[in-house]
Order: structure tokens, then sequence, then C-alpha cells
DNA sequence: ATTGAAAGCCTCTGGCG
DNA sequence: CGCCAGAGGCTTTCAAT
């Protein structure tokens, strides 16, 4: 990963449908070059895919909510997780340090929704408790922090 | 928007690189139809971009954390939210229900980089209190629900 | 690792149903 | 709205450096 490939992460992720040609004309490469750069970024599981970001309240998911999990003394984290991730409606988990053991975050269409999905989560086995943060607004959202990418690494990635 | 909007849509947060004749394959139109239909998307702002999504360990963001904010009395929640935006290690920022204003997820190189991010964040005008949650494992992250657009919408979106 | 060449595919516009 | 047609651009592969 050189100084190249870096440039090239950066453009892809602000503009992930940019073409090879347009990418090599940004970098000073052909686009033969920079199909293959792309090509092993890709294989190395740098870039793990491309998708087409959407406003959600317009896709009929108005509501969303930062939910904490309470573990039960018993439970196993990754039947947990599994379970969680069985659900749709969780967009996100992370397993997290303190008495939670993930942070959720869940999309849906209406507040009943939302009730329903809480319900849904505290049904897991392996589920004590939930804590609910419900989003008021949201200023924005997965930015891509290209300034790694843009200045040199200090001491190495 | 109608049925086939929708499943370009889906189509297209799972790949953000499928070509228009792809997708119009996958949904039964002319690559100029989908042409046209993805325009109008992207006018309507129903879609909002295309991003390629990096492993953020490889890019030298090992470290990721979720920070509530709380404010003072006086704060002005616009103010607070623009200087957390200025912050490109601010990855996403949410107004919340609750004694907390925000809460923001937050991706630095390593700890010694989130404590000084911390720092910073406590350091601006209407920060009270942080409460930092730290990220041990992220099980999954952005999984676009298509469920809201395969089926369609019971009483409408 | 990078390049240029070449065939095929795709884009994107304009015009017509 | 959707389709076709077409010129131009892009992708993708390959051999050479």
């Amino acid at each position: 990963m050189d100084a190249l490939d870096r440039k090239i992460i950066a453009a892809l992720r602000l503009n992930g449908r940019a073409t090879y040609a347009e990418l090599g004309r940004t970098v000073g490469l052909s686009a033969s070059s920079v199909h293959e750069r792309v090509g092993k970024l890709e294989a190395a599981g740098v870039i793990t895919g491309y998708h087409a970001t959407v406003n959600p309240s317009t896709v009929g998911l108005g509501v969303t909510a930062l939910v904490g999990i309470q573990p039960t003394d018993t439970a196993e984290d990754n039947d947990v997780a599994e379970e969680l991730g069985a659900l749709p409606e969780v967009e996100s988990c992370y397993a997290v340090a303190g008495d939670e053991a993930f942070v959720v975050k869940v999309r849906v269409p209406t507040v009943d929704d939302l009730e329903h999905t809480l319900g849904r989560l505290r049904r897991i086995a392996g589920v004590a408790r939930t804590r609910t943060t419900v989003v008021l607004s949201t200023r924005f959202e997965g930015r891509p922090n290209n300034t790694v990418l843009e200045d040199p690494p200090p001491t190495g990635a």
C-alpha cells in the first residue's frame, strides 16, 4: 500500500462510481494500472465493497435508535451477535467495553416498529436488558476520514 | 417511487458499481431507462452518493469509540454540532434524546489518539462532559436493510 | 509494476412511440 | 415513460517493458 493506493482509496470513498480512467487521471496512472491496483486492494480486503447511500427517510426508515444490549451472566456473545444480525432492522452491531455487551443501531419506519423491535431484542436469549437512545436527527454519518490517507502515515498503518 | 425504483435502489445499495446495463437486466428495463430513473433518484435526494467501503484497520483507523456528549446548560446544539463536524475523526454525529445532546462515532489510529480526541471534544464550547464507549469489535456495520424496498410498503412510505 | 493496444461493453444523449 | 440507435468513452485483457 503506497501513496498511490491511498489516493485511489480516498477517491473511491468520495465517489464509489469513479471510473478507472478518471482515477487514473486523478492519481497519474493509466486506467489499466488503476484497474490492477483496485483489484488487489479488493482481494486484500482493504476495499470491502461499494454501496449507494440513501436518505433513509425517503425509503421509509425515518426512525433511528441506538440500543445498548446488556447480557445475562451466562450469555455467549457470539450467539447474541448472531441473533442480532438476524434482524434486518439492526443496521450495525458493535461489541463494546462496559456493562453492555453490544451497542446496535436500529432503523425502522415508525416508533411503533421501534417498540416492536425492542421487544424482539429483549426476547433474544442472553439479553438481560436494553437501553435505548432515540436519534432525533442525524447531523452527519459515515463521513470518510481521508486525512489518514492524504497525509503519509508517520509511523505506519 | 415505484417498485422498479425500489429494486434499483436495493441493487445499488448492494453494489454501488453496478452498471446501468446490469441494473436494467436485473429489473427488466433498458439501460437508458435505468439511467434516467437513477438520475431522478439522485436529483430527488433519495440516492445521496456512492462510496467505497474500506476495512478501517487496513487504513490505520483501528480504534473506534462511541462518545456521548453532555452539553452545558447554555449550549447551542447547532454550534456544538458544527464543531464536532470540524474534527475529521468524528465519522458520524447523531442528536439524541436523553441527557446527552449527541452521540458521535470516532475513529482513530490508536488509543493515544483517542485520548487526544476526547480532550479536544471536551474543550469544545458547550460540552460539559463526555461518556466514552470503546468498541471492541465491529460485528457488522452499515448493512443495507432492503426488506422495506423488497416488500411493497403496506400503507405507504 | 506499468504501459499501450484492441475488442467489446457501457454511457449518455437525442429522437420517437 | 420507455425504447432504440449511435458516437464516444470505458473496461478488461494481454504482451512487452
